[in-house]
DNA sequence: CTTTGTTGTGAGTTTAGCTCACATCCAGTG
DNA sequence: CACTGGATGTGAGCTAAACTCACAACAAAG
């Protein structure tokens, strides 16, 4: 409530300076610490003086020593400082919350999240294994990627990540023993799928012009991770989303015969209002929709034809 | 001994900002605080709600009140800016001491003040009437405007201000009864001088190559702004410091016969080294040097004829 | 005397912070 | 219901504070 207009204050900047010089007794690490080089600080300590008019510093020789005056400003410097950190510190929320399907997590994910943590290396990210609703104000959810299928919160921030990419794929093995040239081929196959999503094989025959076929899982698992380890194995032909699927199809462990096709399903980004405003949370939605991009929905080229 | 290098803390005049607006709860009332627009203002709040990622303000409507969190860190600030603040006030100097001469002081140093005050409004000088040695280190005196004749202390920074002009002054009346057209017609006039000064005629004889005359004043005053009202109220002749004198030539109530001549004497800034740093020394300087050198000891052309 | 570690500083560059001008939103009012 | 006044938000562009770099100065230690 006081706080007069103040002549002439010094740059905070220049009392931040100051106040590690002295806590330091070095301006050399001060400017490391505040990562910045010793003239920027011996500047700002210059600097102050002047404005001050005291000398802060007593330069004996290569030691550096406040001053009695100096002594006493870094003190309080350090106090307030301390203080603003303090505040901070409770004010300053927890990490980001990423929610998204146990699949995408440990398909695409987690391969994928030590790019993000290089690129920001000071962003803490926790992840969230979850597919259902989300209450943006209940759960401590920053950012969902979901299904276009599942119906939003209302004051969720959408951003659209595309398309789907579906497509049978099998084992090399299996696929040799069992040649796939046409979609009638597949009658004769195992067909697999996930019990989250039955319908997958004939959603892939209409999206592919097959509308005709009629195609049914003969067994089924929990999730697409598990389903993708059956048909590395030889278990049969599962249709699966593209971007979970790339690794093996990169290292050979699985093969498409039919390639991918944009299915009807898109994935979004659901943001929360309330971290919407988070620096952070701007460079993860970034980097998701780069990844998506990139290594996402949409096949690469060069895996279209199967691989 | 603390304060870990702490990843992305908000820049401190953002910090700033957000206080003052939840002070006042207004930005445009923070922006007038801190002298900047309200556009600044909002900048760094909207800024800080981004790194901190958490709403600060709640805008509803036109009213700007801070949110819980807001108001956590807007109290944490106060007293930290608070505690900065009281750190400086307990740190920060007395006003600059100039020292001078009565005269000098009285005759110059006044009058011109006025315009310094205008063109720093925020500087405060203590004016100190004294024209002895000094010692800055017992003194509290940032500093002393001298004559050459006077030895400096040791560590003092000494500045010239240039000769002092030197030149005899009568009222015009004076003149009128007692033409002086050569330094002859000097013997019979009534010739004033300073006690601080005895030698002046002599002295002023000298470097205007008169030394064969023998001028003694007849009548002596303490200081000169006595010896120039002296001369101005028709008392007779004396050899002044055209600074000194500079007004009453301006008016009309003194003219100089011989116009002004350097003397052997210049003028001296002693600075203390203590108060060197001081920038408002250092604007304090730069007016005396400017001062001395348009309206000081060297007189401008037109004044040189006597006026 | 050389080496090493420190701070000071001139010159030039980068960028945080600012202004300006306009957009927007809301409340109160005729 | 348009209109006016007072608040904040924002794109574009500018300025000055802050920074870097490279070198100088200087003291301490070998």
């Amino acid at each position: 409530m006081s706080q007069q207009p103040s002549q002439s204050l010094p740059s905070l900047v220049a009392l931040r300076a100051f106040e590690a010089t002295a806590r330091h007794r070095s301006m050399s690490r001060a400017a490391e610490e505040l990562c910045v080089t010793h003239g920027a600080v011996s500047r700002h300590v210059k600097a102050l003086e002047a404005t001050l008019g005291v000398p802060l510093l007593a330069r004996r020789g290569t030691a550096t020593d406040p001053t009695p005056e100096g002594q006493r400003l870094a003190e309080g410097l350090t106090t307030a400082f301390g203080v603003i950190h303090a505040t901070l510190e409770r004010v300053r929320p927890g990490p980001l919350t990423l929610s998204c399907s146990a699949s995408i997590m440990l398909c695409w994910l987690i391969p994928r999240m030590a790019g993000f943590h290089r690129r920001n290396p000071d962003v803490q990210v926790e992840l969230n294994m979850n597919y259902d609703k989300v209450d943006f104000s209940r759960d401590n959810i920053s950012l969902a990627i979901r299904s276009s299928t599942i119906p939003p919160p209302r004051d969720a921030i959408i951003r659209e990540l595309g398309a789907e990419w579906i497509g049978p794929v099998c084992a090399p093995d299996y696929l040799a023993a069992m040649p796939l040239v046409t979609p009638d081929d597949l009658a004769g196959a195992h067909l697999l799928a996930t019990n989250t999503r039955p319908e997958a094989w004939r959603d892939w025959a209409e999206v592919t012009g097959n509308g005709g076929l009629t195609l049914k899982a003969q067994r089924s698992f929990d999730h697409f991770y598990l389903l993708i380890q059956a048909a590395a194995c030889g278990l049969g032909v599962a249709v699966v989303p593209h971007m979970l699927a790339l690794s093996e199809l990169q290292s050979g462990r699985l093969v498409a015969p039919f390639g991918f096709t944009p299915g009807a399903r898109h994935l979004r980004l659901w943001i929360s209002p309330q971290a919407a405003i988070r620096a952070e949370l701007k460079a993860l939605e970034a980097w998701l929709v780069g990844e998506m991009a990139t290594f996402g929905a949409a096949p690469r080229p060069e895996a279209r034809g199967g691989n």
